[in-house]
DNA sequence: AGGTCTTTCGC
DNA sequence: CGAAAGACC
């Protein structure tokens, strides 16, 4: 029986998912996939909260689609080998996917349409998981934006111009009826986290905007991890919005931004966005980094974020700014090992956010705080959590600061213009 | 989407 | 006199 094949990839969910709602119009079944890319797993803690998180999240539509018979065919492997297999023992007449825009995922999805090209079935791409892709929004020059306010606007006008997409239907009969071996988590090399992904509550934004830099309202939107493995559709987020949630759309803008920049720009993995930075001599103490990771900087704002991102996988995002303002600023220490430590922890990182705001703070990136621009992490405390709750939640015992901010603040200002005139 | 020091403003 | 605004980092 000649079938379409629909695979899943940061788009968990059954509900307004692009690709899949169009496989299953074709009038065709649909064998929906998920491969467990062993390249990307290879490296990651056995306990690793997000691989759970995956892996819950394809059980739960799996209960869904066992009303229709039909089950979710998951493998574990190289994609491009895996796909082999699927195309040999199924006949495949066309592979739906949304577009994934990170380096790595666009040469994958590249290695797969050449294999199954070569077998005569079409790679059907659509896009998903943004409202604009990186390259709807352009200067008039065709020239990608590096400014986030010019890019911001053209993003609104845009917006304007487009209605909002009704959501996707999803005609679950259409479901291929089979069922498939399961591997389990430990057959994947992964033990269930006690780290657990907190569910979103699309109510929480209205407050979002007056509420949002005092962490210890807890009124951010927990939406991140869930925008970044799709588990909500960001279109069904913005629905959501109501017209003052101005601000909250502007943080999704700032999302797409930096996907956008990625996409342009993949030199910036690994590089200053601005190489006019590359001088800079980071001192990278190794027993500063130390205890920045584990939150005993003396400094409670800094040491709670930190001890939050340990506990909980997650980190308030005025905290984050100061975290990372104090490692890049007040230790000097180069922002690769702070985007290096938050890709191993945040359970919503994601390689386009976690560069960007990074690069941001460091001062090295496009549209970037300037370099001169160093957080008060005490004034920051003053202002944002006043009554220290969030602090007191966090940290239980405050150490003496590892650097004095006074001192700290004109070496880096200092070592940020030696860095500048030798370059 | 900052901080700090200095100057000016408003009373 | 303290608060607000400005300059500079």
């Amino acid at each position: 029986m000649e079938i379409v094949a629909f695979w899943f990839r940061r788009d968990l969910r059954l509900e307004d998912n692009t690709a899949l709602s169009h496989a299953l119009k074709t009038g065709k079944k649909v064998l929906p996939v998920f491969i467990f890319d062993d390249q990307i797993l290879e490296g990651l803690p056995p306990d690793d909260a997000r691989v759970t998180f995956i892996y819950d999240t394809l059980c739960a539509m799996n209960v869904e689609l066992r009303r229709f018979q039909s089950q979710i065919c998951v493998r574990m492997g190289n994609p491009v080998l895996v796909w082999q297999q699927l195309l040999d023992e199924f006949e495949i007449s066309a592979i739906y996917i949304n577009e994934d825009y990170e380096p790595y995922a666009t040469a994958r999805d590249q290695a797969v349409s050449q294999l199954a090209e070569s077998k005569g079935v079409p790679l059907l791409r659509f896009k998903d998981q943004v409202v604009f892709s990186p390259t709807e929004i352009v200067k008039a020059d065709g020239l990608p934006y590096t400014i986030y306010t010019p890019y911001k606007n053209k993003w609104l006008a845009k917006y304007e111009e487009t209605k909002t997409p009704e959501l996707l239907e999803i005609d679950q009969t259409a479901f291929l009826q089979k069922t498939h071996d399961w591997p389990s988590l430990k057959a994947i090399g992964f033990v269930s986290s006690q780290i657990s992904v907190r569910p979103y509550d699309l109510s929480s934004l209205s407050d979002y905007s007056t509420l949002r830099d005092l962490p210890a309202e807890d009124a951010t939107s927990y939406l991140s991890v869930h925008l970044r493995f799709g588990t909500v559709s960001v279109r069904q987020v913005i629905k959501q919005l109501q017209g003052s949630d101005q601000v909250f759309l502007s943080e999704l803008i700032w999302r797409e931004f930096f996907m956008q920049i990625l996409y342009h720009f993949p030199e910036v993995v690994g590089r200053n966005f601005k190489s006019k930075y590359d001088g800079i001599q980071w001192r990278n103490n190794h027993d500063d980094f130390d205890k920045w990771k584990r939150g005993e900087t003396g400094y409670p704002l800094v040491d709670a974020g930190m001890k939050q991102l340990n506990q909980t996988g997650y980190m308030h995002n005025r905290v984050r700014m100061v975290v990372a303002s104090f490692l890049c600023k007040h230790l000097l220490i180069d922002w690769r090992w702070g985007e290096a430590y938050f890709a191993e922890k945040l359970l919503d990182y994601e390689l386009a956010s976690n560069n960007g705001n990074w690069q941001w703070s460091a001062g090295t990136g496009c549209d970037a705080s300037p370099y001169f621009r160093i957080f008060n992490p005490t004034a920051q405390l003053k202002k944002f959590d006043p009554k220290m709750q969030y602090v007191k939640k966090w940290v239980m015992e405050c150490s003496s600061p590892i650097v004095d901010h006074a001192v700290a603040r004109d070496r880096a200002l200092r070592v940020y213009k030696e860095g500048l005139r030798a370059n």
